[in-house]
DNA sequence: TAGATTGTTAATCGATTAACAATC
DNA sequence: TAGATTGTTAATCGATTAACAATC
Protein backbone atom coordinates (compact mmCIF):
# COMPACT_ATOMS: atom_id res chain seq x y z
CA UNK A 1 0.00 0.00 0.00
CA UNK A 2 2.07 2.86 -1.11
CA UNK A 3 -0.62 5.81 -1.56
CA UNK A 4 -1.98 6.46 1.98
CA UNK A 5 -1.84 10.50 2.28
CA UNK A 6 -4.02 13.07 3.63
CA UNK A 7 -6.55 10.27 4.42
CA UNK A 8 -9.95 11.96 5.38
CA UNK A 9 -11.54 11.47 8.66
CA UNK A 10 -14.40 10.25 6.52
CA UNK A 11 -12.88 7.94 5.40
CA UNK A 12 -10.50 6.21 8.36
CA UNK A 13 -14.06 6.28 10.33
CA UNK A 14 -15.69 3.76 7.60
CA UNK A 15 -12.62 1.59 8.36
CA UNK A 16 -13.74 -0.21 11.78
CA UNK A 17 -17.20 -0.82 10.13
CA UNK A 18 -15.47 -2.52 7.05
CA UNK A 19 -13.27 -4.50 9.15
CA UNK A 20 -16.20 -5.92 11.48
CA UNK A 21 -18.32 -6.93 8.91
CA UNK A 22 -15.51 -8.19 7.34
CA UNK A 23 -14.74 -10.65 10.04
CA UNK A 24 -18.01 -11.22 10.32
CA UNK A 25 -18.13 -13.02 6.82
CA UNK A 26 -15.34 -14.59 7.37
CA UNK A 27 -16.58 -16.35 10.31
CA UNK A 28 -20.01 -17.00 8.03
CA UNK A 29 -17.22 -19.01 5.58
CA UNK A 30 -17.49 -15.79 2.96
CA UNK A 31 -14.54 -16.61 1.09
CA UNK A 32 -15.54 -13.79 -1.86
CA UNK A 33 -17.42 -10.50 -2.17
CA UNK A 34 -18.03 -7.94 -4.64
CA UNK A 35 -18.41 -3.93 -3.73
CA UNK A 36 -21.76 -4.33 -4.60
CA UNK A 37 -22.50 -6.97 -2.23
CA UNK A 38 -20.63 -5.23 0.62
CA UNK A 39 -22.81 -2.11 0.00
CA UNK A 40 -26.06 -3.89 0.19
CA UNK A 41 -24.91 -5.13 3.39
CA UNK A 42 -23.60 -1.73 4.69
CA UNK A 43 -25.87 0.58 3.59
CA UNK A 44 -23.49 2.36 1.24
CA UNK A 45 -22.78 2.65 -2.09
CA UNK A 46 -20.25 0.35 -4.25
CA UNK A 47 -18.57 3.21 -5.64
CA UNK A 48 -17.55 4.67 -1.96
CA UNK A 49 -16.50 1.30 -0.75
CA UNK A 50 -13.70 0.84 -4.08
CA UNK A 51 -13.28 4.99 -3.47
CA UNK A 52 -12.30 3.82 0.31
CA UNK A 53 -10.42 0.88 -0.46
CA UNK A 54 -8.45 2.56 -3.09
CA UNK A 55 -7.13 5.33 -0.94
CA UNK A 56 -4.66 2.58 0.55
CA UNK A 57 -4.22 0.36 -2.36
CA UNK A 58 -5.74 -1.80 -5.18
CA UNK A 59 -7.08 -5.10 -3.08
CA UNK A 60 -9.34 -6.34 -5.63
CA UNK A 61 -9.60 -8.30 -8.37
CA UNK A 62 -10.91 -7.32 -11.93
CA UNK A 63 -14.13 -9.12 -12.79
CA UNK A 64 -13.86 -11.13 -9.71
CA UNK A 65 -14.49 -8.71 -6.49
CA UNK A 66 -12.34 -8.86 -2.85
CA UNK A 67 -10.82 -12.22 -1.38
CA UNK A 68 -13.08 -11.46 2.09
CA UNK A 69 -10.09 -13.11 4.16
CA UNK A 70 -7.31 -10.95 2.65
CA UNK A 71 -9.66 -7.55 2.85
CA UNK A 72 -10.16 -8.26 6.23
CA UNK A 73 -6.57 -8.87 7.16
CA UNK A 74 -5.24 -5.85 5.13
CA UNK A 75 -7.55 -3.15 6.60
CA UNK A 76 -6.71 -4.60 9.79
CA UNK A 77 -2.99 -4.14 8.72
CA UNK A 78 -3.79 -0.87 7.90
CA UNK A 79 -5.78 0.37 11.54
CA UNK A 80 -2.92 -1.36 12.99
CA UNK A 81 -4.51 -3.81 15.22
CA UNK A 82 -1.32 -5.94 15.64
CA UNK A 83 0.25 -3.30 17.29
CA UNK A 84 -0.36 -3.78 20.55
CA UNK A 85 -0.26 -0.57 22.65
CA UNK A 86 0.55 -0.71 25.90
CA UNK A 87 -2.30 0.91 27.81
CA UNK A 88 -3.66 2.10 31.19
CA UNK A 89 -6.71 3.07 32.38
CA UNK A 90 -7.10 5.89 34.41
CA UNK A 91 -10.78 6.07 36.89
CA UNK A 92 -11.77 3.26 38.28
CA UNK A 93 -15.15 4.46 38.87
CA UNK A 94 -18.75 2.85 37.64
CA UNK A 95 -17.23 3.74 33.71
CA UNK A 96 -13.70 3.05 34.04
CA UNK A 97 -14.51 -0.42 35.61
CA UNK A 98 -16.68 -1.15 32.44
CA UNK A 99 -14.78 0.18 30.08
CA UNK A 100 -11.92 -2.63 31.59
CA UNK A 101 -14.15 -5.52 31.85
CA UNK A 102 -16.22 -4.84 28.69
CA UNK A 103 -13.21 -4.05 25.92
CA UNK A 104 -11.59 -6.29 23.99
CA UNK A 105 -8.19 -4.34 24.06
CA UNK A 106 -6.11 -7.48 22.85
CA UNK A 107 -8.66 -7.69 19.25
CA UNK A 108 -8.40 -4.03 18.69
CA UNK A 109 -4.93 -3.21 19.02
CA UNK A 110 -4.21 -2.56 22.66
CA UNK A 111 -2.59 -4.09 25.40
CA UNK A 112 -4.42 -3.16 28.94
CA UNK A 113 -1.40 -3.17 31.46
CA UNK A 114 -2.61 -1.25 34.31
CA UNK A 115 -5.34 0.26 35.87
CA UNK A 116 -5.26 3.42 38.19
CA UNK A 117 -6.97 5.30 41.04
CA UNK A 118 -6.32 7.41 43.79
CA UNK A 119 -9.48 6.80 46.06
CA UNK A 120 -8.61 4.33 48.95
CA UNK A 121 -11.11 2.37 48.38
CA UNK A 122 -10.74 1.47 44.69
CA UNK A 123 -7.47 0.71 44.95
CA UNK A 124 -6.00 -2.46 45.53
CA UNK A 125 -10.05 -3.98 44.01
CA UNK A 126 -9.60 -6.03 41.40
CA UNK A 127 -10.81 -6.03 38.24
CA UNK A 128 -10.47 -8.35 34.90
CA UNK A 129 -7.79 -10.06 37.24
CA UNK A 130 -5.92 -6.75 37.72
CA UNK A 131 -5.38 -5.05 40.82
CA UNK A 132 -6.18 -1.25 40.89
CA UNK A 133 -2.72 0.86 41.63
CA UNK A 134 -2.38 3.73 43.37
CA UNK A 135 -1.99 6.72 40.90
CA UNK A 136 0.91 8.14 43.17
CA UNK A 137 3.01 4.97 42.11
CA UNK A 138 2.35 6.11 38.00
CA UNK A 139 6.15 7.68 37.42
CA UNK A 140 7.75 4.19 38.92
CA UNK A 141 4.93 1.70 36.73
CA UNK A 142 6.19 3.98 33.76
CA UNK A 143 9.81 3.44 34.20
CA UNK A 144 9.25 -0.16 34.12
CA UNK A 145 6.20 -0.74 31.60
CA UNK A 146 6.48 2.34 29.45
CA UNK A 147 2.76 2.51 28.42
CA UNK A 148 1.82 4.51 25.10
CA UNK A 149 -2.07 5.25 25.54
CA UNK A 150 -4.08 6.29 28.39
CA UNK A 151 -7.59 5.50 28.86
CA UNK A 152 -9.30 8.31 31.03
CA UNK A 153 -12.34 7.64 33.25
CA UNK A 154 -11.76 10.33 35.26
CA UNK A 155 -13.83 13.42 35.88
CA UNK A 156 -13.80 16.60 33.67
CA UNK A 157 -12.44 18.15 36.45
CA UNK A 158 -9.47 15.90 37.08
CA UNK A 159 -8.55 15.19 33.36
CA UNK A 160 -5.97 18.73 32.66
CA UNK A 161 -4.11 17.46 36.03
CA UNK A 162 -3.85 13.75 34.70
CA UNK A 163 -2.60 14.81 30.84
CA UNK A 164 -0.02 17.23 32.39
CA UNK A 165 1.28 14.81 34.03
CA UNK A 166 1.17 12.11 31.60
CA UNK A 167 2.24 13.77 28.51
CA UNK A 168 5.81 14.78 29.77
CA UNK A 169 6.31 10.53 30.61
CA UNK A 170 5.59 9.98 26.91
CA UNK A 171 2.07 9.65 26.75
CA UNK A 172 0.89 11.23 24.06
CA UNK A 173 -2.55 9.25 22.53
CA UNK A 174 -5.41 9.24 24.80
CA UNK A 175 -8.95 7.59 24.52
CA UNK A 176 -10.98 10.41 26.41
CA UNK A 177 -14.27 10.02 28.50
CA UNK A 178 -14.49 13.40 29.79
CA UNK A 179 -15.54 16.42 27.78
CA UNK A 180 -11.95 17.79 28.66
CA UNK A 181 -10.26 19.02 25.22
CA UNK A 182 -7.11 17.70 25.45
CA UNK A 183 -6.05 19.19 22.27
CA UNK A 184 -6.46 22.59 23.17
CA UNK A 185 -3.12 22.22 25.59
CA UNK A 186 -1.74 19.35 23.69
CA UNK A 187 -2.30 20.22 20.21
CA UNK A 188 0.13 17.00 18.95
CA UNK A 189 -1.83 14.34 21.27
CA UNK A 190 -3.54 12.18 19.06
CA UNK A 191 -6.78 11.87 20.89
CA UNK A 192 -10.04 10.10 20.10
CA UNK A 193 -13.41 11.33 22.44
CA UNK A 194 -16.27 9.46 23.87
CA UNK A 195 -18.76 12.14 24.54
CA UNK A 196 -21.64 9.91 25.69
CA UNK A 197 -23.64 12.75 26.70
CA UNK A 198 -23.64 14.44 23.31
CA UNK A 199 -24.63 11.32 22.20
CA UNK A 200 -27.56 11.11 24.40
CA UNK A 201 -28.51 14.57 23.51
CA UNK A 202 -28.41 13.75 19.83
CA UNK A 203 -30.80 11.14 19.98
CA UNK A 204 -33.00 13.26 22.12
CA UNK A 205 -33.27 15.60 19.30
CA UNK A 206 -33.60 13.09 17.21
CA UNK A 207 -36.69 11.67 18.97
CA UNK A 208 -38.02 15.05 19.58
CA UNK A 209 -37.79 16.03 15.60
CA UNK A 210 -38.74 12.81 14.11
CA UNK A 211 -41.23 12.73 11.66
CA UNK A 212 -45.28 12.62 13.20
CA UNK A 213 -45.57 9.12 12.45
CA UNK A 214 -42.63 8.05 14.63
CA UNK A 215 -43.40 10.40 17.73
CA UNK A 216 -43.98 8.44 20.59
CA UNK A 217 -47.12 10.04 21.93
CA UNK A 218 -48.99 8.20 18.55
CA UNK A 219 -48.20 4.48 19.85
CA UNK A 220 -50.66 2.63 20.68
CA UNK A 221 -49.91 -0.35 23.14
CA UNK B 1 -38.44 29.01 15.15
CA UNK B 2 -40.51 28.54 12.18
CA UNK B 3 -37.45 26.75 9.35
CA UNK B 4 -35.82 23.78 11.03
CA UNK B 5 -36.82 21.19 8.20
CA UNK B 6 -33.65 19.00 6.20
CA UNK B 7 -31.05 20.28 8.93
CA UNK B 8 -28.58 17.72 7.78
CA UNK B 9 -26.78 15.29 10.52
CA UNK B 10 -23.87 17.55 10.77
CA UNK B 11 -25.49 20.47 11.93
CA UNK B 12 -27.22 18.08 14.24
CA UNK B 13 -23.98 16.83 16.47
CA UNK B 14 -22.74 19.96 16.90
CA UNK B 15 -25.64 21.02 18.74
CA UNK B 16 -24.52 19.09 22.01
CA UNK B 17 -21.49 20.61 22.32
CA UNK B 18 -22.76 24.66 21.58
CA UNK B 19 -25.30 23.45 24.68
CA UNK B 20 -22.45 22.18 26.22
CA UNK B 21 -20.09 25.27 26.16
CA UNK B 22 -22.97 27.83 26.55
CA UNK B 23 -24.01 26.29 29.42
CA UNK B 24 -20.39 25.96 31.07
CA UNK B 25 -19.89 30.06 30.24
CA UNK B 26 -23.62 30.68 31.85
CA UNK B 27 -21.77 28.65 34.93
CA UNK B 28 -18.86 31.43 34.84
CA UNK B 29 -21.02 34.25 34.88
CA UNK B 30 -20.63 35.38 30.98
CA UNK B 31 -23.58 37.21 29.62
CA UNK B 32 -22.75 38.14 26.02
CA UNK B 33 -20.87 36.31 23.70
CA UNK B 34 -19.98 36.98 19.52
CA UNK B 35 -19.86 34.21 17.53
CA UNK B 36 -16.23 34.87 16.84
CA UNK B 37 -15.19 34.69 20.73
CA UNK B 38 -17.53 31.44 20.41
CA UNK B 39 -15.60 30.29 17.51
CA UNK B 40 -12.35 30.39 19.40
CA UNK B 41 -13.26 28.34 22.16
CA UNK B 42 -15.10 25.81 20.22
CA UNK B 43 -12.32 25.44 17.03
CA UNK B 44 -14.64 26.10 14.33
CA UNK B 45 -15.15 29.41 12.24
CA UNK B 46 -17.79 32.02 13.40
CA UNK B 47 -19.36 31.62 10.12
CA UNK B 48 -20.01 27.91 10.54
CA UNK B 49 -21.64 28.52 14.39
CA UNK B 50 -24.06 31.34 12.51
CA UNK B 51 -25.17 29.20 10.07
CA UNK B 52 -25.82 26.12 12.23
CA UNK B 53 -27.61 28.49 14.45
CA UNK B 54 -29.82 30.10 11.67
CA UNK B 55 -31.11 26.77 10.38
CA UNK B 56 -33.47 27.43 13.59
CA UNK B 57 -33.75 31.34 13.89
CA UNK B 58 -32.16 34.00 14.56
CA UNK B 59 -31.56 34.56 17.95
CA UNK B 60 -28.30 37.39 18.03
CA UNK B 61 -28.82 40.78 17.97
CA UNK B 62 -26.80 42.65 15.07
CA UNK B 63 -24.13 45.01 16.65
CA UNK B 64 -24.21 43.13 20.14
CA UNK B 65 -23.88 39.02 19.64
CA UNK B 66 -25.80 36.36 21.42
CA UNK B 67 -27.11 36.65 25.41
CA UNK B 68 -25.28 33.39 26.76
CA UNK B 69 -28.64 32.27 28.89
CA UNK B 70 -30.75 32.85 26.00
CA UNK B 71 -29.21 31.08 23.51
CA UNK B 72 -28.33 28.05 26.13
CA UNK B 73 -32.12 27.67 26.76
CA UNK B 74 -33.10 28.14 22.95
CA UNK B 75 -30.57 25.37 21.90
CA UNK B 76 -31.81 23.42 24.78
CA UNK B 77 -35.03 23.40 23.78
CA UNK B 78 -34.46 22.46 19.70
CA UNK B 79 -32.63 19.38 21.65
CA UNK B 80 -35.76 18.74 23.50
CA UNK B 81 -34.09 18.54 26.92
CA UNK B 82 -37.40 19.01 28.54
CA UNK B 83 -39.23 15.80 27.28
CA UNK B 84 -37.69 13.70 30.14
CA UNK B 85 -38.43 10.75 27.53
CA UNK B 86 -39.09 7.71 29.97
CA UNK B 87 -36.03 5.30 29.51
CA UNK B 88 -35.29 1.59 30.43
CA UNK B 89 -32.42 0.25 30.09
CA UNK B 90 -31.52 -3.52 29.07
CA UNK B 91 -28.37 -5.68 30.48
CA UNK B 92 -26.89 -4.84 33.90
CA UNK B 93 -23.58 -6.15 33.22
CA UNK B 94 -21.04 -3.42 33.55
CA UNK B 95 -21.47 -1.51 30.78
CA UNK B 96 -25.37 -1.58 31.84
CA UNK B 97 -24.59 -0.94 35.24
CA UNK B 98 -21.96 1.96 34.23
CA UNK B 99 -24.53 3.83 32.14
CA UNK B 100 -27.00 3.52 34.48
CA UNK B 101 -24.98 5.20 37.22
CA UNK B 102 -22.89 7.53 35.36
CA UNK B 103 -25.60 9.64 33.49
CA UNK B 104 -27.20 12.06 33.91
CA UNK B 105 -30.12 11.21 32.45
CA UNK B 106 -32.38 13.84 33.73
CA UNK B 107 -30.55 16.38 32.41
CA UNK B 108 -30.04 14.94 28.52
CA UNK B 109 -33.95 14.99 27.96
CA UNK B 110 -34.41 11.60 29.70
CA UNK B 111 -35.87 9.31 32.51
CA UNK B 112 -34.77 6.54 33.81
CA UNK B 113 -37.57 4.38 35.25
CA UNK B 114 -36.61 0.68 34.75
CA UNK B 115 -33.69 -1.56 34.31
CA UNK B 116 -33.69 -5.05 33.24
CA UNK B 117 -31.79 -8.27 32.76
CA UNK B 118 -32.42 -12.16 32.53
CA UNK B 119 -29.69 -13.45 34.78
CA UNK B 120 -30.59 -14.53 37.78
CA UNK B 121 -28.03 -13.48 39.57
CA UNK B 122 -28.59 -9.57 38.76
CA UNK B 123 -32.80 -9.88 39.19
CA UNK B 124 -32.85 -7.92 42.39
CA UNK B 125 -29.41 -6.09 42.76
CA UNK B 126 -29.65 -2.25 43.09
CA UNK B 127 -28.12 0.11 40.58
CA UNK B 128 -28.53 3.89 41.71
CA UNK B 129 -30.93 2.97 43.69
CA UNK B 130 -33.04 0.83 42.07
CA UNK B 131 -33.74 -2.84 41.78
CA UNK B 132 -33.28 -4.49 38.50
CA UNK B 133 -35.95 -5.95 37.45
CA UNK B 134 -36.53 -9.51 35.08
CA UNK B 135 -37.03 -8.79 31.87
CA UNK B 136 -39.63 -11.30 32.12
CA UNK B 137 -42.07 -8.93 33.46
CA UNK B 138 -41.69 -6.06 30.98
CA UNK B 139 -44.86 -6.45 29.55
CA UNK B 140 -46.63 -5.86 32.86
CA UNK B 141 -44.13 -2.63 33.44
CA UNK B 142 -44.81 -1.46 30.23
CA UNK B 143 -48.41 -1.34 30.27
CA UNK B 144 -48.51 1.00 33.07
CA UNK B 145 -45.20 2.86 32.65
CA UNK B 146 -45.21 3.50 28.94
CA UNK B 147 -41.61 3.61 28.67
CA UNK B 148 -40.67 5.88 25.22
CA UNK B 149 -36.75 5.06 24.59
CA UNK B 150 -34.61 1.91 25.48
CA UNK B 151 -31.09 2.12 26.25
CA UNK B 152 -29.25 -1.44 24.54
CA UNK B 153 -26.44 -2.82 26.87
CA UNK B 154 -27.41 -6.42 25.68
CA UNK B 155 -24.51 -9.00 23.65
CA UNK B 156 -25.03 -8.29 19.75
CA UNK B 157 -26.53 -11.58 19.93
CA UNK B 158 -29.22 -10.83 21.95
CA UNK B 159 -30.68 -7.22 20.46
CA UNK B 160 -32.64 -8.80 17.57
CA UNK B 161 -34.54 -10.63 20.13
CA UNK B 162 -35.07 -8.14 22.63
CA UNK B 163 -35.52 -5.23 19.44
CA UNK B 164 -38.57 -7.70 18.35
CA UNK B 165 -40.23 -7.61 21.68
CA UNK B 166 -39.56 -4.06 22.41
CA UNK B 167 -40.86 -2.06 19.33
CA UNK B 168 -44.59 -3.71 19.21
CA UNK B 169 -45.01 -2.24 22.52
CA UNK B 170 -44.32 0.81 21.03
CA UNK B 171 -40.58 1.11 21.81
CA UNK B 172 -39.47 3.01 18.51
CA UNK B 173 -36.19 4.76 20.27
CA UNK B 174 -32.69 3.36 21.19
CA UNK B 175 -29.72 4.06 22.40
CA UNK B 176 -27.66 1.32 21.10
CA UNK B 177 -24.55 0.00 22.43
CA UNK B 178 -24.03 -2.79 20.68
CA UNK B 179 -23.07 -3.43 16.78
CA UNK B 180 -26.29 -5.51 16.01
CA UNK B 181 -27.70 -2.24 13.07
CA UNK B 182 -31.73 -2.06 13.62
CA UNK B 183 -32.17 0.40 11.01
CA UNK B 184 -31.69 -2.82 9.24
CA UNK B 185 -34.93 -4.84 10.01
CA UNK B 186 -36.36 -1.10 11.44
CA UNK B 187 -36.11 1.05 9.20
CA UNK B 188 -38.32 3.65 11.30
CA UNK B 189 -36.63 3.57 14.35
CA UNK B 190 -34.86 6.04 16.06
CA UNK B 191 -31.28 4.85 16.98
CA UNK B 192 -28.16 6.45 18.44
CA UNK B 193 -25.26 3.77 18.47
CA UNK B 194 -22.13 4.15 20.66
CA UNK B 195 -19.90 1.70 18.91
CA UNK B 196 -17.63 1.69 21.40
CA UNK B 197 -15.08 -0.99 19.53
CA UNK B 198 -15.07 1.23 16.08
CA UNK B 199 -14.18 4.62 18.53
CA UNK B 200 -11.11 2.22 19.98
CA UNK B 201 -9.99 1.27 16.09
CA UNK B 202 -10.39 4.73 14.96
CA UNK B 203 -7.83 5.57 17.81
CA UNK B 204 -5.43 2.56 16.95
CA UNK B 205 -5.33 4.12 13.20
CA UNK B 206 -4.57 7.45 14.04
CA UNK B 207 -1.82 6.43 16.46
CA UNK B 208 -0.23 3.96 13.96
CA UNK B 209 -0.93 6.60 10.98
CA UNK B 210 0.50 9.66 13.25
CA UNK B 211 3.32 11.58 11.97
CA UNK B 212 6.49 10.59 12.46
CA UNK B 213 7.44 13.22 15.40
CA UNK B 214 4.59 11.92 17.71
CA UNK B 215 4.98 8.25 17.09
CA UNK B 216 5.87 6.56 20.58
CA UNK B 217 8.70 4.85 19.51
CA UNK B 218 10.76 8.32 19.27
CA UNK B 219 9.50 9.08 22.93
CA UNK B 220 12.37 9.18 26.16
CA UNK B 221 11.04 9.04 29.35
C1' DT C 1 -13.58 -15.18 -25.48
C1' DA C 2 -17.51 -12.97 -22.91
C1' DG C 3 -18.98 -11.42 -18.51
C1' DA C 4 -18.04 -9.33 -14.43
C1' DT C 5 -16.08 -6.17 -11.50
C1' DT C 6 -12.38 -3.43 -10.22
C1' DG C 7 -9.64 1.06 -10.19
C1' DT C 8 -9.95 5.68 -11.49
C1' DT C 9 -11.47 9.82 -13.64
C1' DA C 10 -15.20 13.09 -14.14
C1' DA C 11 -19.70 15.02 -12.51
C1' DT C 12 -22.59 16.06 -8.80
C1' DC C 13 -23.89 17.15 -4.54
C1' DG C 14 -23.51 19.06 0.06
C1' DA C 15 -21.05 21.38 3.62
C1' DT C 16 -17.98 24.98 4.92
C1' DT C 17 -16.10 29.46 4.38
C1' DA C 18 -16.06 34.16 2.81
C1' DA C 19 -18.25 38.42 1.96
C1' DC C 20 -21.32 41.94 2.81
C1' DA C 21 -25.72 44.27 3.32
C1' DA C 22 -28.95 44.82 7.15
C1' DT C 23 -29.44 46.60 11.59
C1' DC C 24 -28.87 46.98 16.51
C1' DT D 1 -24.21 58.60 14.69
C1' DA D 2 -20.30 55.21 14.27
C1' DG D 3 -18.87 50.66 15.37
C1' DA D 4 -19.88 46.07 15.78
C1' DT D 5 -21.84 41.93 14.68
C1' DT D 6 -25.54 39.44 12.95
C1' DG D 7 -28.25 37.00 9.15
C1' DT D 8 -27.86 35.59 4.57
C1' DT D 9 -26.24 35.12 -0.05
C1' DA D 10 -22.44 33.75 -2.99
C1' DA D 11 -17.95 31.28 -3.60
C1' DT D 12 -15.13 27.57 -2.41
C1' DC D 13 -13.92 23.39 -0.98
C1' DG D 14 -14.39 18.50 -0.12
C1' DA D 15 -16.89 14.26 -0.21
C1' DT D 16 -19.97 11.24 -2.61
C1' DT D 17 -21.77 9.29 -6.73
C1' DA D 18 -21.71 8.06 -11.52
C1' DA D 19 -19.45 6.47 -15.49
C1' DC D 20 -16.35 3.81 -17.93
C1' DA D 21 -11.95 2.08 -19.53
C1' DA D 22 -8.83 -1.48 -17.86
C1' DT D 23 -8.41 -6.18 -16.96
C1' DC D 24 -9.08 -10.51 -14.57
Amino acid sequence: MPKRENISMSVIRRLPRYYRFLNQLKRDGVTRISSTELSGKLGLTASQIRQDLNCFGGFGQQGYGYIVEQLAAEIGHILGVEHNYRTVLFGAGNLGRAIAAHMNFEQLGFELIGIFDDAPQKIGTVIRGMEVLNTACFENFCKEKKPEMAVLCIPRTAVEATVDRLYPLGIHNYWNFSHYDINMKYPNAVVENVHLNDSLLTLCYCISNAPEAQKPQKVQI
